[in-house]
DNA sequence: AATCATGATGTAAACCTTTACATCGGCGAG
DNA sequence: CTCGCCGATGTAAAGGTTTACATCATGATT
């Protein structure tokens, strides 16, 4: 019982007075034994604290019980909370969750492919779409994969995300309705696919209300707090200023937030500010920024159940899954000023 | 070469025209094998892409390359940054990292166990000094385990921590050369290590100041933002008012600053706050929070060596680390009123 | 020249499972 | 009573490594 040695299924047919084929199948296939054996079984498994040796197992079948989540950087603080819904959804079918990240860094990348060759682990949850590995390896065999947030290149792997289009959407419309008629957009790179949904949702909403597109109010940036601080220089050296900074990420917005304050207004009095993501900060900067939640330890759910079903059928049901974004309303937003 | 089936080690020796045991020698002691064999293998390795079945391996070797990071809470922000540490120094010696959270359900944590005695993992990084099993079993047959924050138990597991006494002792010290001699000190439960060392260095502070100790200004608390709320309605109840509230993390802080502000009174001018761990939120608050810095991508770094240690030695050479923490002097602290 | 030590390599067993195939016993049908 | 079938169980191979031990060649020592 308390050997220093783990049991092994030997120990346990030797108890039970079974064959160790007879063990497996009591496991596995317990409707394959007769129901007495399977009681014998039972106890000596109880008796001997037996667990079957994984390692073993998986050499065996040609298949680990791991799941790979490699990521650009698990700092993130995004990461963590879908990182729950990951290993709980994996946990709850027999599986573990191994963790990577890249740091954008193609060549540490590709070492996580050792892990499909090695065998150790099954398959892959990819985030944000950068494939971590140089372009000509993948095509050839990449172990079955889910990405999230974003599609992992254009073709064939599932994914996860939110729906942007319609983030965006609810984003604009509450601007509109609070009387606001120039409103920025101010994106990260036109590379990213989120950039691209979240600007249709905003011109879309623009569209609805009749409102017509000034392209002067639309900038790029690189998502970060900095870009924003850039953005709102830029668009202060014209003349025709906005009354909202609607912006792609939280990021963004805490750059434009800061560079408004820097500038002594006040917002929401002078300028309205929202974001996109609902990083855990944006409740404490202050204003409290108004923006988007994604329902982070959902999306793990799912891409973890979306990549476990594509291990067992080698076939998705689903290419793409795009959960539902909700509307944070907080103190960055507020009705534009009646003239200036 | 882009066969379907992964290259073997017989592969590999079939094509240098060696036994695999050779191949075998050439990859983990090159030294054992002739220079001329050693190339003829090192191009057929490259010919076939082979990769080690870590599978094969770890059943053979009886021990596994991964190491399983038990957290309470992997959706705890402190958490993701010392994941950043734990991996790199692992990958960095060739093991993988498996994460695991038990939600402070003991029942979860006791699954993890499985891990070992399925030769999953070889060893196990501990949060918060929580063991997540019953008693009883562990103390039996407990697999290599470093802990991170706070000590396992009182016994034998090494840890890493940060050195909450010198922590303290910095924030206290701030405050009294800021002339505050009335601080408050709000504390969490008085079962958490962390707790006792925090106060002890408070403790200390004030007597090297020469300023004696009251015992009406230490509250406990349990760590809580609500908790900070609670203690602070507490203090309003007597007469002496403190000038600064230390308190033992950043979340009581936090719920001093919304009980400051909600009964009207500005930071730092009326009263100073201080925190302790500097969480991502702190910078944000407003006034942005005094705090001190867990250095926490070292810990995890720390903590992964100290584990590969133990795993090579059997002995650790230390049984507990502890890191410099910083100051961080953000906007919440001033000098005490001129009187009040 | 015979022997021995040394260094390089090969052979085969072991790690623990799963599972195809073989075996065995009992029962129903003819 | 015999045959065939079926359900329950056992036997043994296979999966890819690592490594103790055996083997072999080479050069040095007597």
């Amino acid at each position: 019982m308390s050997n220093s040695q783990p049991a092994t299924i030997e120990d346990v047919a030797r108890i039970a007075e079974v064959s160790i084929a007879t063990v497996s199948r009591a496991i596995h296939m317990p409707e394959k034994v007769a129901k007495s054996t399977r009681l014998k079984v039972n106890q000596a498994i109880a008796i001997t604290g037996y667990t079957p040796n994984a390692m073993a197992r998986s050499l065996r079948l040609g298949r680990s019980n791991m799941i790979l989540v490699v990521a650009p950087d698990i700092g993130d603080p995004n990461f963590s909370s879908i990182l729950v819904g990951l290993e709980n959804e994996a946990r709850a079918h027999g599986y573990g969750v191994l963790i990577g990240h890249t740091q954008n860094d193609a060549q540490r990348g590709l070492e996580y492919l050792k892990f499909f060759n090695s065998n150790q682990a099954a398959g892959m949850i990819l985030f944000t779409g950068i494939l971590p590995f140089g372009h000509q390896t993948l095509t050839a065999r990449l172990p079955p994969t889910v990405g999230v947030f974003e599609p992992v290149f254009n073709g064939g792997i599932p994914y996860v995300g939110v729906d942007d289009v319609e983030g965006a959407r609810k984003v604009v419309d509450l601007l509109i309705s609070e009387g606001h008629r120039r409103i920025a957009f101010i994106g990260d790179s036109h590379t990213r696919l989120a950039y691209a949904r979240r600007r249709s949702g905003y011109e879309a909403g623009l569209a609805a209300a009749g409102i017509p597109l000034n392209r002067q109010l639309i900038l790029e940036g690189d998502g970060t707090v900095e870009s924003g601080r850039l953005a709102l220089e830029q668009l202060f050296m014209r003349d025709d200023l906005p009354t909202a900074f609607m912006c792609v990420n939280d990021q963004t917005a805490l750059g434009v937030t800061l560079g408004l304050k820097a500038r002594g207004y006040d917002i929401p009095q002078d300028f309205s500010v929202t974001g996109f993501d609902d990083v855990p900060q944006a409740g404490f900067m202050s204003p409290s920024l108004t923006t988007i939640r994604q329902p982070r330890t959902a999306i793990g759910k799912h891409a973890m159940a979306l990549l476990l079903e594509l291990l067992s059928d080698r076939a998705a049901s689903e290419t793409e899954i795009l959960l539902r974004p909700d509307l944070v309303i907080r103190n960055s937003v507020g009705p534009p000023p009646l003239r200036r």
